[in-house]
DNA sequence: CATGTTTGTTAGTACACCGTACGAACAAAC
DNA sequence: GTTTGTTCGTACGGTGTACTAACAAACATG
């Protein structure tokens, strides 16, 4: 299960940034980018020849050959027969990722109530899958807990692991150190929760930790068909969202981008928060308070139905309200809701659009889209295995 | 007056984005790279030696002789004679960018009655200035203006132009042609008036032309020691602004980040917009809007004074709750105001900053600074010089 | 004056990519 | 069955970039 030759780490959450100011490049940053072109292009396309590479990339045939050769010995990359469409020439010997040489590793602790954690196959899709019952542990204890989930899973992989990527709740440095996560008790000590760190020393293998919300974007990215700016608000407990901005992951100045849980929607109150403010997002939004809200108002009756969806549509107002002022900033393609369908997928969606609609310029903003996540519960663990993805191969 | 030498266009403005995914990557793009960032650290420290700049980069003394060799026949770098200082070890030969050896042109036609241009030395000072009444022209004879403009301040410069920049009101796509700008009659044809194309192929220089709020903001960053993760906010007329994120210029899906100008405010209602709306942020903070009503409220006696110190609060605001989702999402840690002194200056920026704060959570954004900008009235002329030195030499 | 330090250059090496050329393997046409 | 043209993958030589090693020049210091 030695996976030594494959700790190059390209582009994308491995560096934070596509490139900081004052670093040097050399030729051989240029190989390492051509590499994950490579891995990219085949990702993406699914099989293909040298010379299809070639042709896609703008390299050369000689260069692609090289790079091909190299992704071999590391058996990243495997030949995979002959084209079987009959076309004039010497027939063409194709190639893929080899997606079933090596596995993911994806954990989501985003879950009040469960850590959750799979194996999954290069292309995201969950092979097995491990739920830890959280059973109110916090600090040393809960880290405890997300090690010997890692192990159970490590354990369970049937190929060489590429890493394990965790999307954690609250704010997470460009380090994996997780800064504040309050309902999981990090930091215990005061400086920060260094859970890629102890991951890492734990199990030997490579390890991306993230906020959850930035993780499910990625996610929505890589595996959900979503655009390059997009926003992904995550609902459940809590709110928060993750950024995609040209394709990539935005974290922040201080690495809280997507903490609008807090933010005060409106100008007309609203409930008291546990913050101590009056009228926060999620006031309007948290399931605990959506459900309670939806109990009260009963159940069967018409009027009770009429009075459910005044609810829903009432929290998708506000969503609406907040999210406009950061869709017109952003100039945002798309919205992407994650959290319970029942209660997302209807008249919460359909009023925050409207809402979107109405406090925006079509001019700029017309043709944005607002829609449910297609990758249900996984989307955390996915998003993790995106991340590893990223950090390792460059494949986004 | 020739600078066929100098169009290199390495990183930021030229590109649009850092790396597009699907772009090979040679050595000759790491040779780039590596001037820029010589050109860069010489650009920020002021004077060096080339050992210094092998320090500084990280780059060895070889390689940086070899680089600073090809940026001097190109006279982008000259010798300043020998270090100062009694050091023992041979003594220094100085270096630093030719500073006298190119001006550049930025032009501001952002205003609704005159456009502005300028002959800017490479440290953004403004050499020379002419102003040009709009006199109501849109459509050609705008553009002709604005070439007119140009064409003055191209003969107007003392020295070879190291290029042109324009910031521009309006939707401004990353070739230089402008989308979408109402008040200037632009397109006058269908599909966009290729500003960029125009002027280039009058003067025969580099041009780049941006978004107005956009280059504010690089301005703003490059001369106001502005943060990485930076908000511009610009008011005139209508209100827009400018992105900074991670340093890099934000430009959106479609060209239309920070329009935020009728991007409703509140949920009590609101001014009806020329937009069809009602309560856009513009309706609470374009100068045309405050300046009625404070003159409605009076002056002298002190009814009036707290009056339109109440009217100044109230749009500061108005800015404060439209922006703190915006805060929250993208965790900016400055906010920067441009435009009227007299109008922004006080009672408004300070019921900014209070209710940007009492509407985000302070763990997180706490340290977050709202100011006025240093630059003034040549906020977006000099922002036009750093679009051309980003683009021209990747010095930002 | 001898010694040590710093600077900038020269010489040689490693690496990455390119252009050209070539053999191999096939389809189509005769 | 042969010829022709196409496509594929590889071998070779060349160019560009940056590195290490070595060195002469110029200075401060003891």
């Amino acid at each position: 299960m030695s996976t030594a030759e494959v700790h190059r780490g390209s582009s994308g959450f491995a560096n934070g940034r596509a490139l900081r100011p004052s670093a040097k490049s050399l030729p051989e940053h240029a190989r390492g980018h051509n590499r994950s072109l490579v891995l990219q292009t085949l990702y993406g396309a699914g099989t293909l020849s040298r010379a299809d590479l070639a042709r896609a990339t703008g390299l050369t045939r000689v260069t692609i050959s090289d790079l091909v050769a190299e992704l071999m010995v590391e058996h990243l990359i495997v030949e995979t027969g002959q084209r079987d469409e009959a076309r004039p020439g010497k027939p063409a010997t194709m190639l893929d990722i080899n997606r079933g040489g090596y596995q993911i590793v994806g954990i989501d602790l985003s879950d009040y109530a469960v850590f959750r954690g799979a194996v999954l196959d290069l292309d995201g899709v969950v092979l097995e899958r491990v739920e830890v019952p959280l059973d109110g542990a916090t600090g040393p204890q809960a880290t405890a807990k997300v090690v010997a989930l890692a192990e159970r899973l490590v354990a369970a992989a049937s190929v060489p692991l590429l890493g394990i990527g965790v999307g954690s709740p609250g704010v997470v440095d460009l380090s994996g150190t997780v800064l504040s996560a309050p309902n999981l008790g990090w930091p215990s000590n005061g400086a920060g929760e260094p859970l890629q760190a102890t991951l890492a020393a734990a199990t030997g293998l490579p390890v991306i930790v993230a906020n959850d919300a930035n993780a499910a974007a990625l996610a929505e990215h890589s595996f959900g068909g979503a655009l390059s700016d997009m926003m992904l608000v995550k609902v459940g407990h809590g709110v928060g969202a993750g950024l995609i901005i040209g394709g990539t992951p935005l974290f922040g100045s201080r690495f809280a981008a997507g903490e609008i849980g807090h933010v005060v929607v409106g100008t007309d109150g609203g409930a008291a928060c546990a913050c101590g403010k009056v009228g926060c997002l999620e006031t309007w939004l948290a399931t605990p308070r959506l459900d309670a809200a939806l109990a009260a108002a009963g159940d069967g009756t018409p009027e009770a139905d009429a009075e459910r969806e005044a609810i829903l549509r009432c929290a998708g107002e506000r969503l609406g309200i907040a999210l406009a002022p950061v869709v017109g900033a952003l100039d945002l393609a798309e919205v992407v809701l994650s959290g319970p369908v029942e209660l997302l997928d209807g008249p919460l969606a359909e009023a925050a659009i409207e809402t979107l609609r109405s406090r925006t310029m079509p001019t700029f903003h017309g043709n944005l889209v607002l829609r449910m996540t297609a990758l249900g519960q996984d989307i955390v663990m996915r998003g993790a295995a995106a991340m590893v993805l990223s950090a390792q191969l460059g494949v986004s």
